[in-house]
Formats: structure tokens, C-alpha cells, sequence
DNA sequence: CAGTGGTCTAGACCACGTG
DNA sequence: ACGTGGTCTAGACCACTGT
């Protein structure tokens, strides 16, 4: 049998081309630097521009790559570890690390928080929002959900929102005994507001960190927090000691 | 003025179109059962099939659906929970919950492996690979690098690769003390490999979690896990005693 | 084999950022 | 105003799964 073609797969194209352009960007390109434009791109490798679209899609989504209309498509720097376990259990508190208080609401929670807290439909719950900033960047966004019931120390109509009231929340909180909490992450797509605050287009793809703070009364507060998945890489230090540094610095030499 | 009209946002027609599908999947819909074709849900909302296409992937990705070529669109269940972090520190063993050792190679690690482990490129490193079953289900393919020096009581030969040579490497870490771990979430897509093993198409999203395990001599090592993100929802124990325990049973009737 | 989702094309227009 | 990426169309063909 003289079949030395080999006819085994016939790779999609745009799953070749995102190898080529892989593998480019790693010789021949510098972060933030940025690429052609994409009718350019498309023309040179011979594809229509939705194929070559469908290759930068990809790379963007492995953290490869920036795009951002009006602009263009640029290198994008090696993800940013957040790290999203300390090593100590403990209530969100103001003013900590990268977190910056936004405001505060009682719009309804999500169905599915709802069932998290234990709560039925139309009770009152707070809503706190905060947004985590490192390096400069909006890398998260996250709404607090904390049910009245939890914090009765707090006078209903003080400040009804804005930092003020987010503030009062969170200092209540701090009066509760935590008896433990934990987290999961799943992929989700951002919602319109997050997609805003975190400078994406809604659908945008997302880290969906859910926390759930348990004192001995039951879940007292849950935290669903939106990361950026394309800039951010979650860090869980469970180590005893060893702290979770990133790359030094990709020292471009001059 | 009289615009009553707010001609705010012209919101894109696929981002519209996943809203009212997923209203119509928790209204009209059970899991498992599956939606009508792509050709006609598009001739049905009035759309290319490129744009229905486009709410659909967004749905799959917050794994709402699932679709499977050559058969069709179904409703997906809820994410299952597979705990990341365990309790306690532990090197991976054999024949642990869902963990089921596949073989073992020395195939060379990416750069960004030895870059956690600090070896030198041309290092020997085992690579032993696993994947995890949940509920029947493949949720994750994993590679375990360990550079031979770090299992100095290995016979190099014994048996080159397969089970065996994986159960062997195992062994020997079990023997070294475990100083520390941490861990990291990032998002990505799958490898070719992973993606056969996972029973998904390559450059399916995928949550890429690096675990680095420590001795006092140093990284002694990393495993990279590619668990299936549409699927899966990771959860972390941080909590003393509470056990994460999903939805009870979605309970189709017969 | 028929029917499904997956890939690909060659166009068009729109929304956004920058000069 | 211009150039960028984002959306959308109406087709075509391919690869896979079932019967």
C-alpha cells in the first residue's frame, strides 16, 4: 500500500491557522505590540475574515491576545494571578488589598443566589457592589448578597445606597462569628453591568467565583464575583508558606 | 423633545436571541430534551443560522446546552460540583475517588511546566496522565510531570510507559514528604488529546488548573488538569466541616 | 442513507476610538 | 473622517451519528 499521504484529519483551518499565528506571536512579536488588522490578516493567510476572526477569538480567549474595536489587536501581557483564597477565612471588609467599595442597592437577587442563602423569593436582601482593581485594571466585579435578617443592626433606611449604605453592610457583617465559607468556580459569560465595569462587551468570558459564608446560623452572606478570564489566572494559596509570585517580569531586553 | 422613543442600545440580535431561548429552556424545556435543529430555530426567530449559532455557543458556554454533531441540540443539567481541593494536602494517588490512571510517557513538557518546576529544558521529567470520572462522565484530563530527579529510586526502564510505569511513579512520590501546594484557575481551551479524551471537539473552553506540589528541595511537581467547562463547577472546601452537596436530582419522571 | 452540527466564504453594514 | 473590530447575511460543503 503505497499510501505514504498520510489523509488523516483534516484540521479545520482556523485551528491551523491559530497554531501559525501562535507561534508568530511568540517569535516575532513583542507584548502590546499590535497585529495587523484583520481584513489585512485574513488576505495574507488566504482565509475569509470570519475564519481568521475565528482563530483570534481563540487566542484571545487563552489570554494571547487583546482586541478592542476602534483600536485593534494587540499582544496581551501574561495573565495577572489574583489570588482569590487567603489563607485566613474572614468577612469581605472595606478597604482590603485591591477592592473598592461601588455602591449598594436591594435590587432582587438571582434565583439561584436566592437558593444559595436559603431565602424565599421577596425577602429583603443587600446588595453590595465592589470591584476588585490590580495593576491598575478592573479585573473583577462583584455583587454581595447579604439577607436583612442576617443584619438586623442595620437602620433600613440610613443611606438606602451608594458607598455609604455599602459600608454600613459590611461593617455589620463584621459583628457575626464566621464559622467557615467555600467557593467554587465555573465559566459563565458577563452580564451587561459587568461586562461595563470590567471595560468587555457583554457575553464577554468570565471566571464565576461564588463564595458562601456560613455562621452557626446557616449561610449569612453569598459573594458571586466575575472575573476577567481572558487577563486573569485564579490562585488558591494552599500552601502553608510558599506566596504565589508571577513571572518576574517579561524583561524585554531594551 | 418628544422621544419617547429611547433609541438607546441596539442591542445585538444574537445577545437578544440567548435571552429569550434561555427564558424559553426554563419554561418550555427538560433537560435532556433536545431543541429543534439549527435551520429551522433560525427560520423560526428570523436569523441566519450564523446568529443563532452565536446565542447558542454563548448558551453551551454557560452550559445551558450541550450540542453533539450528528445528533442535535439537548438541554444540558446543571453543572456538576467536582471538588478541587481537597481537605488535606496529599500527592495525587492511585485509585483515588474518580481518578483513573491512564499511562505514562516522556513526552517533553511544555515550557511553561519546566518554567514551574525549574528544570532545564532536555531534563528527564516523567508524565503520567489520568483523567477523572464523574457520574460516567469524563469531567477531566490530566498531566502529571515529575522530573526524574525528584523519584531518584525509579528504575528508568522498567516498564517505559503505560499504567504501570504511572502506578511506579506514584509509588515513589508517596515516599517523599509533601511541604505544600497551591493552585491555580485560569481559563482555556483544549488540546487535541484532552479534547479526545474529554469527548469534546479541540478548542473546546476548558478550566486549565495548575497545581504545583512542594517539598523543601523545591517543586517536586506540577500537574496541569483540563477540566470540561461546560460541564463542571469547581468547588473549593474551604470550609471546616460543610460539604458541597449539588441539587439533589433533577429527576426526570420514569 | 438522511439529518445533525461544524466549517467556510464573500460580501455588507454598524459601533467605537482616535486623530 | 477614518480605520478598527463587532455583527449579520445567505448561501455552500464537510464530518459525524444514527437507522
Amino acid at each position: 500500500m503505497g499510501t505514504t499521504q498520510l489523509e488523516t484529519v483534516p484540521e479545520p483551518k482556523y485551528w491551523h491557522l491559530k497554531t501559525v499565528l501562535s507561534e508568530a506571536l511568540d517569535r516575532d512579536f513583542e507584548v502590546g505590540e499590535v497585529l495587523p488588522n484583520e481584513r489585512e490578516l485574513a488576505a495574507r493567510f488566504g482565509v475569509a475574515r470570519a475564519t481568521l476572526r475565528q482563530a483570534l477569538e481563540q487566542l484571545e480567549l487563552e489570554g494571547r491576545l487583546q482586541r478592542r474595536r476602534g483600536v485593534g489587536t494587540t499582544v496581551a501581557p501574561p495573565r495577572v494571578g489574583v489570588a482569590v483564597a487567603s489563607a485566613q477565612h474572614g468577612w469581605p471588609r472595606e478597604s482590603v488589598d485591591g477592592w473598592e467599595l461601588v455602591g449598594a442597592s436591594d435590587a432582587v437577587p438571582p434565583a439561584a443566589v436566592l437558593k444559595l442563602l436559603g431565602s424565599a423569593e421577596g425577602e429583603a436582601v443587600h446588595t453590595v457592589r465592589r470591584t476588585r482593581i490590580t495593576q491598575g485594571q478592573a479585573v473583577a466585579a462583584e455583587l454581595l448578597y447579604v439577607p436583612a435578617a442576617c443584619v438586623p443592626g442595620l437602620s433600613p433606611l440610613d443611606a438606602p445606597s451608594g458607598p455609604a449604605r455599602a459600608r454600613a453592610v459590611l461593617r455589620e457583617l463584621q459583628k457575626l462569628a464566621l464559622d467557615g465559607q467555600d467557593r467554587s468556580v465555573e465559566l459563565g459569560s458577563a452580564r451587561a453591568d459587568d461586562a461595563k465595569e470590567l471595560d468587555r462587551l457583554p457575553g464577554a468570558p468570565v471566571l464565576l467565583v461564588t463564595t458562601r459564608y456560613f455562621t452557626a446560623a446557616g449561610t449569612a452572606a453569598v459573594s458571586v464575583a466575575t472575573y476577567r478570564a481572558d487577563t486573569c489566572r485564579l490562585t488558591f494559596g494552599d500552601s502553608g508558606d510558599v506566596q504565589i509570585t508571577d513571572a518576574p517580569t517579561v524583561s524585554v531586553a531594551s
